[in-house]
Order: C-alpha cells, then structure tokens, then sequence
DNA sequence: CTTCGGTTTGCATGCGTTTGCGTAAATTGG
DNA sequence: CCAATTTACGCAAACGCATGCAAACCGAAG
C-alpha cells in the first residue's frame, strides 16, 4: 500500500520544506508566512510566498488540522436533501464558507444510520463547527451536541430547554401571519397539514397557526399529517376533501406537501384553487413560484439564517466557547394565485 | 489559540494510547486492530476492540490520512446544486459512501470562483476520489484530472480525447430514442432546448435527438438555449410558439427546463399538454410525476450510475492506477401525460 | 563601543496514526 | 522433544505542519 507514485508525473505534493529550501529559510518560516498575523518580516514572507506561487505549494490542511484542531472544515449534517429548501441552504452555504476558505463537509446518514452517529465522526474530522439540520434532534443527540467541544448550531429547528446554538426562522410568528391572512380574508374553515411528527418546525408553525385562529374565534383547524413529502401532502389533500365540512382553506407545514396539496386539489378533487379552496405553503422554495402552482409562501430568508449560523460558529473562533444563543430571523408571507386576497 | 479546554467535560478525545493503556497492548496493536487484515491475533484484537467501544475510541481520520493518504473521503465538485437532479444524486452518493464508512465532501464554487481553482483544494484534503459534477470542464481542468495522484470520474458529462473516466447515462441513445418515440407517433415539426451552451450532455442529447429525425427524413429541429433553468425553459417555449410554423412536440434537455416549457406553453401561450403540443424532459426528476405535470422524460438510472462510479473509484483502491474507463448506462423513457402515444 | 529592548529566525518537539523491521512466541514437522 | 517456520507483537521512524523557546540580529540609547 505504498503512495502512488507511478510512472508519470503525478502531481508530487511540494512540502513546507520543499518552499523553505527554494526560498532559502526553514521551514518554520514557511510556516509562519502562512499563518495570520505570527511573528515574520515583511520581506522573508513575500519570498516564501513567491517561491510558493511558484512551486503551487499550499499546507496541507491535514497535518495543520492535526495540529490545530480546525481542519478548515465545518460540519453539515443533513438528512432531508431532497427537499428542494435544502439544496437551496446546502448552496448557500457552500458559497459564504467557500468564500471565506473554509469547506463544508456533508454528512448524510445511510441506510437506517442514526443521525447521532454522525455527530462522532464529524468531530473526527476536526470540524471546526456543525450545522444540525434534521428534522428531530434525538436526546442522546443533544446531550453530545452540548459536549462537543466545538460549536453546533441547529439550523431550522429547535430544542427546548437545551444549551445547543440555534437559528431559524420564527416559525411560530409565521404560523401566526398565515393565520392572520387567511382569517382577515375572510376564510372560515382552514385546515392544517402537519410535517413529520416531532419535527420542531411543523410543531411551531402549527401553534402559531392554531394560535392566531384561536384569536379570531376560530376552533382548532383539522389536521393531516403529511410527512413532509409531496405524496404526504396529496394524500393529506384527499383525505381532508372528504371531510363532512370541507376546508376552505390549507395551510400545509412545507412548501413542497402544500405543492402536493394543491394538486390533490386541482387532480384528485377536481377543485379550483383559489376559487374553491386556499392554499398557503412555508419556505419559498423555487416551485412555488412555478405558474402551474402561484403557491403563496411564507418565505425563509435563507441568506439571513446563513449569515447568523456562520456569525455563531465564528464568534468562538478562538476556542473560547460562547454562551448557546437562538437567533430567529423574521420571513414574511409571499402571495401568489394559490390564495386571492 | 490553545485547545478549547474550558471547565466542563469537554469530550476529550481518545487516542490509540488510551485505548493501548487499557487493553494492554501497544499502539501499534491497537492501530492493527483497525486495520483490515492486518498481521493480529484475533483474542487481541477483540480485545482492543473490546477496550476501544468501551472508551468510544475511533482512529482519528486526519492522522491516518496524513500517512495512509486516505482520508476516507470522496471529493464531489458540484455547480448545479438547485437543478433537482443533483441533490438526488448527492444524496446517492452520500448513502452509498456512508454504507462502506466512507465520507463526501462537497465542494462548490463560490461567489466568481472558477471550478478548477477547487480540484488542488480537494486534492490537499487527501480524498481518495474526485467525482466532477460540473457542466464544463474547462482544457485546464482536463489536464489537471488527468495527473491527479487519485482516481477522478466525470459523473454524467464527457469530455472527447482526454484520458478522463466517465460515467453517464447514454445521452446520444436516450435523445435517439425520444426522436423515435415523437416520429412514431406521427409528430411532424418537433423542436429541441438546449442547456448550457458547451455541456457535453446538451450536446450529445441534440445529437441523437436530430439523428433520430434524420433517420426519419425530417429536418434539423429549431433550438432555443434554455440554460437549464426553468426560467431558460419558459422563455424558450415563449419564443418557440412565436415560429411561423408552430412545433408540435419539445424535447428539453434536462426536466426543469422541460417543466419551464410546460407552464410557458399552458400559462403564456394557453395550448393544451398533449393535445396542441406534446413535451418530454430528460432526467425524470420527482417533479415530473406531479400530477400538475406529468412530464415524459427520459430516466436516468442514478443508482446505477453511482454503483459504477464508485467501482472505478474503488478499482485503484490499492493505488496502482488504472486505466481511465468511460461506461455509459441505458437509460429509458417513460412516457407520461405530456405526450399521448 | 557597550548595553539593552525588541523583532526574527531556526531548532526541536509533538499532533495521532501507520508501518518496516527485528524479535519473542506459537506452531508445525520430523 | 528440538529445529525450522510461521505468526504476533512492540519499537521507532515517519507523515506535514505549528509553535514554545532560545539564539541571533538590528538599531538606538548611553
């Protein structure tokens, strides 16, 4: 199992002590050119830099990270990646770390892989932060989450009463405008479509939905639950049709089960929408925005929970470990065909 | 910038020596341990395993990368992260990576930055394979993968001549066959939308696509570039509907476009799917079974694609280099509400 | 010209593993 | 039961870099 080194000139890795010898200091000095603010003169490290352009050396973020214990890497730990939100963050993420030098390393759990054995390992790696985003933190989870001995921001969800970083949008504030806007305009009988039981955005959503019904009078609104999934959200859409009241309204948990709401609607239900039923989703996400759907959304600024999240792993960059903060960012509703205020 | 040791119990993390002290062997025997088919007893190897559960031990991947030179890490280099298509192949990739205890790590070109700025990158984390998701490979890059001291694989996009592996659907053959499929069924006058300008899967789709009609004595088809956006796709139906002599049929190079042309054709340009125009997409992404769409498209078999992509990274395991393999897998059509045959 | 404070620099050590090499122990054959 | 193998184990040297420490340097003040 020797290294590669076959007959063509596969690119060798050049060293530190390959730049020292052709700039003529040691390899301290190299290493001290590269890293920020250490002790170098001005001139030494301009000719370890110009003999390292020139032998197209950079350290090698391994043996730095053994060091060092950051490996230049964060942490995304990830399990629903089809859901298109969730490319979309992947992306946004991807672009504000690449810009900074750091890289995202993903972690998605396999076959019947728990989540909380991702955590371990992740930190192998010498992450220098994590982001949870998966549907429900176990307790086991939380508890490792609060012993790592780096930084881990849940993004898009919460747990109570844990010291674990979060950031999200305010789900429950938007539960509540969504609410709002169906009650002032004039809708009677909304109905919900839940996400996966236990997943904290469902649950907030919902509360501030049954919430601001409540505040106009309004019972408890039926409820389905749609997984989350497109064919949840068809599903969900057909069983509420057969309601003895049917819905003039839906509100579902996500964007991409509102999408199979509303095509269970308009498909199954030979409903119109919105002439006979609303439709309202969560996320913003690119389809909603489709003609064929118009879906009015409450829209996540993704950028925003992005830029917290990163501002959270960054504010113990210096190992000092920071106090567990919760950031939630405001969204706000985008009106579409689906509903006709 | 010391270790962020702070008063709690912040998992220290254990090393062979730990796990060494307490099963009463040498690290070498512990490193054995976890080295597959290594020269080791089995009563003492279940006997730092034993040690090594117990203490929550597992080698730290960074130091064994920084001997081994591997990390247990594939590279993905990925542009297109929102087109649907590829977080579905992501997503392959990391669950069948996960399964063998293997890791992906994403690399994505930020803000301005070119792809082949990321391959060195990548190359530096001491991953074991690089799989180039990425619409253009541009000369250099071409030159770069072919001395990278790992094996690369171009996933779902070729580039002629350069000693590069691939793995991709038959793009030809499935354009071919969408030709067919339109000619048998008594289309006349179908029209193609072509992606990127320059993405070898565009490419190699319009070819056997206008072979295909050729074949059958009908002209080369008017083509729009729709930039494998579904705003590409939208736009290019506008423009399409505007021809003197109005298309029958579009085929899309890739789904989202397809679905693009599908609202712009029922939306803007109020004609009816199938009956005034048939379309069909290539990739079968989920949304094209939505009931709203119910898009013919042209699948492209991701699990097999990934299962062979991984076998040409495997197949250098032991570091002799192989020889670079191009396999192309049979993709097929299925055929969908968009079209009437 | 000496002394002193400050800035640079090189040396050597260590991060947590793997692995070639030498030797002790275990195994086999005669 | 002993010699000849084979097998298992420990030692120590890497891997590529960061960093504390002390030596070397430089200019200015005395």
């Amino acid at each position: 199992m020797k290294p590669p080194k076959n007959g063509k000139s596969k690119m060798e890795r050049t060293t530190a002590a390959d730049v020292a010898r052709a700039a003529g200091v040691s390899i301290s000095a190299v290493s001290r050119a590269f890293t920020p603010n250490a002790s170098i003169a001005k001139q030494t490290k301009s000719r370890v830099m110009q003999a390292a352009t020139a032998l197209g050396y950079q350290p090698n973020p391994l043996a730095r990270g053994l060091i060092t214990r950051r490996s230049g890497m964060i942490a995304l730990l990830m399990s629903e990646v089809t859901n298109p939100f969730y490319p979309a963050v992947l992306e946004t993420f991807a672009r504000a770390l690449s810009s900074r030098g750091k890289r995202v390393m993903l972690f998605t759990p396999g076959e019947d892989e728990p989540l909380e054995a991702l955590l371990p390992q992740a930190l192998g790696y010498g992450v220098e932060g994590v982001v949870i985003t998966s549907a429900r933190p176990t307790a086991e989870m939380t508890a490792a989450c609060e012993s790592a001995p780096v930084p881990v921001v849940l993004f898009n969800r919460t747990v109570e009463g844990a010291a674990i970083s979060a950031v999200g949008c305010d789900n429950e504030a938007g539960g509540r405008r969504i609410a709002d806007f169906l009650v002032e305009s004039g809708r009677k009988r909304p109905a919900f479509v839940a996400g996966l039981a236990g997943a904290s955005t469902s649950l907030y959503r919902e509360r501030g939905f049954t919430a601001g019904l409540a505040a106009a009078g309004l019972p408890a609104p039926p409820r389905r639950v749609g997984d989350f999934t497109f064919e949840g959200g068809l599903r969900a859409a057909e069983e509420l049709l057969g309601l003895k009241e049917r819905p003039d309204a839906i509100f579902a948990a996500n964007d991409i089960m509102a999408l199979g709401v509303l095509d269970g609607l308009r498909r199954v239900g030979g409903l119109r929408v919105p002439e006979d039923v609303w439709v309202v989703g969560f996320d913003d996400i690119a389809a909603a925005a489709w003609p064929s759907f118009g879906l009015t959304s409450f829209r996540q600024p993704i950028n925003r929970m992005v830029a917290e999240t990163l501002r959270i792993l960054e504010s113990s960059d210096d190992g000092a470990p920071v106090p567990p903060s919760t950031v939630l960012v405001p969204g706000r509703l985008i009106e579409r065909n689906s509903t006709a205020g």
